[in-house]
DNA sequence: AATGAATGAGTATTCATTCAT
DNA sequence: TATGAATGAATACTCATTCAT
């Protein structure tokens, strides 16, 4: 914060500037990811995006509004994204891959994040539960393409705390281990055989 | 005049009050699993502790070092409960069972409410992780009664998704799904079958 | 109904108000003369310029800054004072008065009080240091267009301990003698003459 | 602050403890030289002193209490060891010499930021005037040993501006001069020589 | 006699939002 | 239309002082 007063952004006079409003979507969710949601203010969304405070309340009726927006476009990326990244899967490997890919992605940390702060800002804003609620439905539809409902509800499940786990963990995630998950999760649910571990 | 009108809240005499941190780190979690973190302020915590505000900061440094023994506090009653949840598992079935219960438990909403703002104020407060990393020990700890280490870092993972979406979603969740799911997390590593879905 | 009883002020609906800034810094110069350092507040500010509590905190990053900025502004102003005070002075008795006059003025008492807050204020806070530089260094080049730099200095020296001293000082303080200290600083400084006193 | 909270001071169980008063107010004085009149909290005092903050108002009504009894101590203090100091004075040159190490003294520079607080604070505060005003005169009684009232009123206005100078002036001052400043105040009022400068 | 807990008035500061320009 | 200034409610926090133990 020091840092915005002691360098006073130069006069900027930017007349015509057509994506604006995409530009402090962008950058609000950047400050989310930085600051989370509890310390994204106005400030730090105008002075990230490089546009003067007002232009703020001028393309958002508030800043619930604005995070909604944010929320709502980082949930269609996301499912985007999700979605090209399973699309060389032809094979059960090939997605147990994929799926082990997707935990094991250190440039995900900060889509992950952002998914959490969602995740966490819906428990209390009903608005934000249909963004959380439509992108469930997109990330299991696209394992659905290769498994059955029920399947498919258990493996988002898992990846879901597979990837909080590594965000919050120091110890680093062995990646075999992962794949072991995996590839339990997307087993015949019929015979259940016998026990493991010390019973 | 005014004060015959104005006497907002019964003059509390109260200057004996022995345990009243402690009923302050207990309002302070409840404030958090209404409100959430983001929402958590020292006047609605003083509110629920029926105390004055300026009790808050006589007991505690900060806000933030009042969440953390909050926390702190909620991780280790969380951890007794998961040891003692466990306490009469015999069989895989009892094991099946008991994380069964553990999803589909709605009383244990303001429980996994709290811990997940724990998870995310942990994201951007490293004095957090600490508590986050040794309840994760400890629940894994409790798993790996009846399982081998990997297993049980499996199952967790697994727990911690279901539990996500379980206060996500609308839908209600079909319990014999989670059996299900449960059930294939504890099969052995070993060999894998053959791939369902349409692949 | 409060609201009739409880008009405390005027509704004050100054919206355009370009000067403002510098009402201010002139307020705080008040409040700083009357109360000292120690007693200036944003409050008693905003109340001396006329103008609702979180203008200050919008046109000053911090209370140290705004007071920063007061103290540099009375320095600069008392610079300039100073430097007027001195343009007639034509011959050596010229000075003498000149000086004479800046400690038996009681109308400098305002701004001498606010100079020492400045320099006490500087001796905790060394970014008020270039402060009191400056203006050290101001009043000592007015002294260099009459006398020799070291003279220069300990004229200097010379008038801050008699000010400080006549606002100290309860018995009213002898012109003719502050005359006679004037004129022995302002001496030659090569041959020493016999010693005065009871030694 | 955080130093305070983060070493809780070992359970001290002083029963006996007869000069707690007089620890206290030294405390108070370090806390002044410290932190200035402005910084100056019973917490900050009681911390120097190693004492319980109860401690503080039970043995003195109010902070302003403390405050005076301090610098009452201070400036009796100062007035011993001032006359200590010209003890040994025997002729001018003595005197000189004496005057001169009272300004260059960096030791002395805790004892005089502590006295320039007591001005300031004496300026606002009428209970302190009387501090002031005594030890003002047991510094001229000192130098009126060695010389006429009005030479004496006139080196200790000297002495004080020399001395605040030194203080905030970041450049070294040099000894010389400064003895030629006391040497010139030393002289005889009576025939003033030509005058020096550009005149 | 001595103290640690308690308290509430007061402090600086933040910030979403409004609005005159 | 776009914005920088403006505002006041709210926030975290400080602290002299009180007081039951």
């Amino acid at each position: 914060m020091e840092d915005l007063i002691a360098t006073p952004r130069p006069r900027r006079a930017r007349r015509f500037d057509p994506d604006r409003k995409d530009r402090i979507i962008d950058a609000a969710l950047d400050v989310v990811a930085d600051h989370g949601v509890r310390g994204t203010t106005h400030r730090l969304i105008a002075a990230a995006a490089d546009v003067p405070l007002g232009s703020l309340t001028y393309h958002f009726a508030s800043l619930d509004d604005l995070l909604i927006q944010a929320f709502t476009r980082h949930a269609s990326q996301m499912a985007t994204a999700y979605e090209r990244h399973f699309d060389d899967v032809r094979s059960r490997a090939d997605l147990v891959e994929a799926i082990a890919n997707l935990v094991h992605n250190a440039d995900a940390d900060r889509e992950s994040a952002i998914n959490f702060e969602l995740y966490l800002a819906a428990v209390h804003n009903p608005a934000l539960r249909t963004v959380t609620q439509s992108w469930m439905e997109a990330s299991r539809a696209v394992l659905h393409r290769y498994l059955d409902p029920a399947t498919a509800r258990g493996v988002d499940a898992l990846i879901e705390g597979l990837i909080i786990h590594s965000i919050l963990s120091t110890a680093p995630v062995n990646r075999s281990d992962t794949v072991s998950y995996i590839d339990r999760a997307l087993r015949s649910p019929t015979n259940s055989d016998t026990s493991p571990g010390q019973p």
